[in-house]
DNA sequence: TTCATACTTCGATCCTAACCGAAGCATCTT
DNA sequence: AAGATGCTTCGGTTAGGATCGAAGTATGAA
């Protein structure tokens, strides 16, 4: 029985806690030194330096010099994807590190997830695009409808660029703290990006955590109004 | 950096040989003894139940037991689109177990892929439903057109009692003896169970293939057909 | 009851790989 | 040139877990 890809070294890359929590670490969507990945891995530098170039060499990361530092970063968006899904499956069997949902509660409340909107905020971004008819939902399938288009719009997005690129335009992700799902694809990463850009929000510099001004969140509120609890589950 | 669900408890459990080999051979669909389990992992009896156990536990596979044997199967959809998902990756990076492509010409030209059709057929019905507007694509997400319900009525498929499902409809999954991608979720199912039943095909006993008959290929053959290459890369 | 089959549990072995200290290389600063 | 910072490589230790033999349990057959 040797044939297929071989998603044991994946796995193998994967199931060691240093390098799960490095990779963890990236999905944050910023480029990170060996040294801070080693801090987030709960190593030494050498260590961290060994289990990086095994993530190389498998293709979950890359990196690029600059000067002497070197900056790691997930390979590309199908190996976020990846570690979306494999977080989802596990959140979904309840294997949580911890309690449910993150401890901080401003994690909880509006995250990142490699490069989208996640948490509470996430998750209310598709209810309201789905109980609007702005996106429509097949299952598990998302898809932006003709007049969702114009709406995405009037926020300040041009949806027709987004589509040509290899990565679907919208896609659920399963949020482990909210059990639900939010938007994740290129629509995903263009609606966080407007919000920073508007100033809205900020990332924090420690965790993942994305904070919004008071202004901002009044803003999120009223374009992501909800009618009423949608049913998804 | 405790947050989060548990990748690293995920990837630990697909990380081995063994347990990879097994979860591989659940791909299949079909529920499975531990003492064919074991066969597959190329493990003796003891160290697969070891395995199984574990696998049990973090909630990928599950059990049940008829008379004196207990068969094994894939915990759920959720877990074979999770292994499609690292399949998919896996061989996007290149990691292969053995030559690109499986050795067995039968594996390559038409396999089962947990419930649906894969190799070379999977990828030309998915190609020719594309080509011919019955499924719209973008970027990744699949949907079927108001048309193309219409035109898989004729096949003798009603999509309708496909969709309520929790899992989506269509949904591409990468092809690792192709690198290219086939036609999963329920309307693959359906298409599959559709050719077993119509006894166009049959599923070889000793490996995943997926056997035609001359009828079965003839037939298949003119009710996919190709137009021109398509551009999917 | 006795034997056979299917599987699990226990116990011991063995091997891989994660780990860190120390040393080495590269780049930047002064 | 000398020192500092960022990172990699080497070497030796150690722990976890994969493995299997042997024994134990459950179900079915004779």
């Amino acid at each position: 029985m040797k044939e297929g890809p071989d998603i044991a070294r994946i796995g193998t890359l994967i199931g060691d806690p240093a390098r799960a929590n490095m990779l963890t670490a990236l999905m944050g969507g910023q480029a990170l030194t060996a040294t801070e990945l080693a801090q987030a891995g709960g190593v030494t530098l050498q260590t961290a330096s060994s289990h990086l170039s095994k993530l190389e060499d498998g293709g979950l990361i890359s990196q690029r010099k600059q000067g002497r530092h070197r900056y790691f970063t997930l390979a590309d968006g199908a190996a976020g994807t990846l570690l979306e899904n494999i977080m989802g499956f596990a959140a979904s069997r309840g294997h949580l590190r911890h309690q449910p949902g993150p401890r901080d509660p401003a994690l909880r409340k509006a995250r990142i997830c490699y490069d989208h909107l996640a948490g509470d905020y996430g998750v209310r971004m598709l209810d309201s695009f789905v109980s609007r008819g702005v996106i429509r939902t097949d299952g598990e399938n998302l898809m932006v409808t003709e007049q969702g288009r114009a709406d995405i719009g009037t926020i300040g997005i041009d949806v027709t660029p987004l589509v040509s690129s290899r990565r679907p335009l919208c896609k659920s992700c399963l949020d482990w703290s909210e059990r639900r799902s939010h938007l994740a694809g290129t629509l995903g990463k263009a609606l966080l990006s407007h919000f920073l850009e508007k100033g809205w929000a900020r990332r924090s510099s420690e965790s993942r955590a994305v904070l919004f001004t008071p202004e901002g969140e009044r803003k999120f509120l009223s374009l992501f109004p909800l009618e009423r609890p949608s049913p998804e589950p």
